[in-house]
Formats: C-alpha cells, sequence, structure tokens
DNA sequence: CGGGATGTTGATGGCAGTCAAGCTCGGTGG
DNA sequence: CCACCGAGCTTGACTGCCATCAACATCCCG
C-alpha cells in the first residue's frame, strides 16, 4: 500500500484526474486495482456491443469516444485528454468505441472492482458525478452545433475550443494551435466531411482568422474576435 | 414526517422517479424539502444562465431541455417526462432552458438542499449518477443522429422511440402513437424544420410505414419492421 | 360559422455531400 | 542527396438534400 499510494502520489494527473478527490486511503485502494497499459495511436480500448470491463483514467494522450450508424457512419461523440475518465460504471455493456488518437497512457481498473471502490470512497463518487454531469452538458452544447449551426460556425467554434484548451487565457490575441487530430476525425466530430471542413479552414484562412501549416496540422490564430464573430453569427 | 412520507409512499411515480431508491427515512427528509408545483403548457422552469437554484422530479407531464445559439436557433437537448429528474446539482447556474410542454406536476427540490440531502443517502446519489449516465448515453445516440442521419431517418427514427415508449413489447406489429408534440417541437429535436419533418411523415405514409390523422398528432404505426428499415438503412 | 394556430404542400435556391483530380509533406530507399 | 512514393490535405465541378419562402388546408375553439 505505501508503494501503491507513491505511485499514485507520482502521478502527472494527481491533481486534474478523479483521483484528484480521492484521500491517501482511498488512493491506496485504486492503486491496488490499478494497472498501466499504453495504447499506440490509433488502438481500440473497448469496442461498441462487447462487455464493459474496463474504466480507466487518462495519464496523457487524446482518444476518441465514437458511435457508429449500421451502415458504418461515424460519429465522434466525445474527445477525451490527460486527466479524464473513460468508461460507464453500473453499465453491464459498452455502447460505445473508445480509440487512441495519439499513443496514449492510462491507469486502467477493472469496472466491478472500481464500482465496489466508488462505493467505498464517496468523494469519488461525488466526483465522477460531477464529471459526468460535466460531460452531459459538453454533449449538449454538442447537440446544439450539430442540429442548427452551419459548416464554417461548427470548423470556427472547434478551433476556438481547441485554442482554450491550449491557451486558456489570452483574451483577444494570437494563439497557435497545434490540431491533435486529422481532417477526418475533425470531420467526424462536426458531424462534417473532410472536404468540407477543409474549404472552411481555407475560407477562414481568406477570411483573416487564420493561418495555416505544417500539412494542415498546425492553426495559428490571426484573429480570435473574428474567429469568435464567425463562430457565432449575430 | 409520517405525513410527509405518507405523501410520497402514495406518490405515482414512487417506483419509477429517484425517489424510488430512498428508503422511508431518506425519503421523508426528501419530503421535508419538496414542493409540489403545478406548471402550465409553454410555462418555464429554469431560463439558461439563470441561477441554478431548483432540481425536480416530474410527477406527471411532459418537459423539454433546451439550447439556443445567439442568433436564437433552438435545439431540444432532451425530453423529460414522468419520473424523470430534472436539473443540475452542484453546478452554480443552469445552462439550458427547461420547459413544460404540456400541464406538468412536479416535485421541486431547493438545489442547495438536495444536495445536502444526496450527500446523506449514497443510495440516492447512485442513482442519480447511473441516470446522469443514462442521459450521456442518450445524447450520445442523439449526436450521432444529428450528425450523421438523413431527415427520413432522423423522423422514423423518433416514431420508433415513441412506439417503444408508449408500447415497449409489441414487436413486429401495429402500434398507434400519441405523438406528444407540435412539429415544430419535432423538428428542432431532430435538427430539422417543420417542413421537412411534415414532408417526411407524408413520405413514410406513402410508403405505407405510417397512417396520420387528427391534425398528425396521432400516428398509427402499419409496419414497425418497414420504419426500422427506414429508420436504419444497411 | 369565423378566425387563428397548426400542419401540409409546392417552388426555388443554397449549402454541404459526392466524385475526382491535384497538391504537400514526410519518409524511404537508391 | 535526391527521386520516389504514399497518406493526408486541398481544390474543383457537379449533384442532391434540406432550408426558405409562400400558398393552401385543416383543426380547434369560441
Amino acid at each position: 500500500m505505501g508503494t501503491a499510494s507513491l505511485r499514485c502520489l507520482d502521478c502527472a494527473v494527481r491533481d486534474t484526474a478523479l483521483c484528484g478527490a480521492a484521500d491517501e486511503e482511498q488512493l491506496a485502494a485504486l492503486s491496488a486495482i490499478g494497472r498501466r497499459r499504453i495504447l499506440a495511436a490509433g488502438q481500440v480500448l473497448t469496442w461498441a456491443g462487447d462487455a464493459n470491463l474496463l474504466c480507466a483514467n487518462i495519464v496523457a494522450g487524446i482518444l476518441k469516444v465514437t458511435a457508429s450508424t449500421a451502415s458504418g457512419r461515424e460519429q465522434i461523440v466525445g474527445l477525451l485528454f490527460a486527466g479524464d475518465f473513460v468508461g460507464q460504471p453500473f453499465s453491464e455493456d459498452s455502447t460505445v468505441t473508445v480509440t487512441a488518437l495519439v499513443e496514449s497512457d492510462l491507469c486502467l481498473y477493472p469496472r466491478e472492482r472500481f464500482e465496489r471502490a466508488l462505493g467505498d470512497a464517496p468523494a469519488l463518487e461525488r466526483a465522477l458525478l460531477r464529471r459526468t454531469m460535466a460531460a452531459l452538458n459538453d454533449a449538449r452544447e454538442r447537440m446544439l452545433t450539430l442540429g442548427q449551426r452551419g459548416a464554417q460556425e461548427r470548423v470556427a467554434g472547434f478551433l476556438l475550443d481547441l485554442a482554450d484548451r491550449t491557451a486558456p487565457c489570452t483574451r483577444g490575441g494570437a494563439v497557435t494551435i497545434d490540431v491533435p487530430v486529422s481532417r477526418r476525425d475533425m470531420a467526424d466530430f462536426l458531424g462534417l466531411t473532410i472536404e468540407t471542413v477543409s474549404r472552411q479552414l481555407s475560407r477562414l484562412k481568406t477570411q483573416g482568422a487564420v493561418a495555416l501549416s505544417r500539412g494542415g496540422r498546425t492553426i495559428f490564430v490571426r484573429e480570435r474576435s473574428l474567429l469568435a464573430a464567425l463562430a457565432n453569427p449575430g
């Protein structure tokens, strides 16, 4: 237990992850059932429809959560970053597929044992509830986007979200975004096609809101306020 | 407390609502802080952006949860029925607007007191966590619809959901659906326009999947399997 | 019976999807 | 070092679906 909680106390996401809500004893319990695993880029953690055996905290990396149509069309219903929680405690089977977008480092827990740990740690369960509610809010915001906004609004809004993630403080100025996903993933996230995403990015460039480079994976935001205006036309 | 829990024990949604997870003592505590309120059709319970002061259980009726664009376009991000929970414990302000679609009967709790009650009743908090996760799953399924499906698939899928809600058992046969919402609300729910919804319903009629009546508010499903096929083209 | 709200149908246009070339960049091997 | 290759990205031409605008029908309620 000593070494176990030591490992956790050293963890890169000790404060930002769910574990941040755990005291030392609870942390030791978590540590006892958790094990680290590296996922290669493109590797699938859980498949939709499979038995729901895993929960995890993301130590490093980026994962996508996807739902798919019978005809194979894919929608990214969530993006997960370091510190985020993955999984569905108290559910028998998983309804979504979780895939690593880049090499990712996870702290895995067997689902049922994790559930027992939650029962013994009210603070943990409370933290998970708050996170789940936050995820629901995100999902609702995205429903608004997918149902009501046009292509340019979606792309501009996505870039703004990325900018906030990488540089939350910068207000009116310029930011460099390292887009962590391919055009295909951007399209699947936004409910558009690759071509439409590409065209809208080009349009943002000609409008002077951004500059592109390195195969489109680095985006320089020239005028954040302009981008905001395009993301939310009045 | 005797009369209080008596009121609750009589409640129409005693078993289906969140309270179903509460024992008698916890129920008494809830009862002590809850009060009933009738909302007229069209009346708003909470506005997006306002302070988040309320939680509630729905005793009877139907509510919509909406998010809006700066330009006034509205997306219904959730529909709530008898037994469902409304509100966002542990959040300072509400991000969505909740409106009654028909006259509705609610059991209201002041948010902060409800949070305290949750802290004293782990079973309640557990139940709320499960519901929130279920809501998140719903939201993700709807993201898939809004992002990837065509108009006919959306409308057919909506009808199937309604059919499942009113007659979960009927498998291959025919069901009569009493559509509980206007065309405008259907459109806002599905991310379409009123006209498109109407046209797709007419199309479903000519295709023999449904029959319409009473100003379109009653829909007779002729071939559930056909409807399912149209909702999920392979 | 009349009038307003709600729903349907029609004509048209625009935005995004589809199909199809090119282009860029990074990696590999000669 | 450079030519080549392939994956990912961009751009173009065209189509099709859904939104928009507008007229008409139907239902409901007094």
